[in-house]
DNA sequence: ATCGCTGCAAACTGTTTGCAAGTGG
DNA sequence: CCACTTGCAAACAGTTTGCAGCGAT
């Protein structure tokens, strides 16, 4: 359901992008992660493994990688700085938890119905549109239960 | 349906907040106007009537209206900076003109049997959700098909 | 008269760009 | 071997903070 390491490798390959081990340890740090991560925080994890990388070749990676749409942005959750995660293929919403960060993806929105009568009312032609649930997981309700 | 000016100064009076002229300024921009606008394009628009004014204070100000609730924040729309807009009371969501910027709000999302479904599906417990939708407004749609 | 507000300058954070050197295919 | 990629430094854009003086109440 989600991209994998190699697919996202076989992508880029076949794209003429060379696989680098900077590239290759900034997809493996998205892939390897549930959350969605900052520009900041990909830089050091990745930075872990491979102490000598720079941030810029993370901003110049992620960039690519969403060109290729093979990690998505996303912009909420009170902060407004960009946060990145990997993607599965096709239309999809985020489900994120408040307090830890997981994201769950989910498909089916059913707002075609919504979306026929706004541009009916208003008279837009819509063109996309941007869901995202904010709550808490049942991981970290159980956790603040105790 | 929308906050003006008026109750918006009243609003800052009650809660012990002095109205100065550059406050003035600030509000009437944002109620004056229909779009989403950045930080800067309102620096800009109240600098037309209020020369010597400061950035920081358009700063500042934005941060306590959007505090008291009196307008908010929106992060969607390609770049991830912080638009702010005046904002109708309670719950609502965004129609937005990928071309002009127009925000157009509408409060009825008929989200709830989503809601559950994912609450009971994903073991959430939601506590709520943005939903945008973009696309081209009728001008827009009309100044283009010439 | 008081305390909050303003505006300047400067610090800070996050992101992008120019360029020389390195390296994958 | 060569174009693509990297990493450094520096430029940039947006936002926040320290502080002295001003002004609304």
């Amino acid at each position: 359901m989600l991209y994998n390491v190699r697919q996202i490798e076989s992508t880029l390959r076949q794209r003429g992008y060379k696989i680098t081990p900077q590239r290759r340890a900034i997809v493996r740090a998205i892939t390897g992660c549930r959350e969605h991560l900052t520009p900041a925080e990909i830089y050091g994890r990745v930075r872990r493994e491979h102490p000598g990388i720079g941030l810029v070749t993370v901003y110049r990676t992620l960039e690519t990688l969403a060109g290729l749409g093979l990690i998505c942005e996303t912009h909420a959750g009170g902060s407004c700085r960009s946060y990145l995660v990997r993607r599965p293929a096709g239309h999809h919403h985020h489900l994120i938890c408040s307090d830890c960060g997981t994201v769950i993806d989910f498909t089916d929105c059913d707002l075609a119905g919504l979306e026929r009568r706004l541009a009916r009312e208003k008279r837009f032609r819509i063109s996309g549109h941007l869901l995202e649930f904010v709550g808490q997981c049942r991981t970290c309700r159980e956790a603040a239960g105790i």
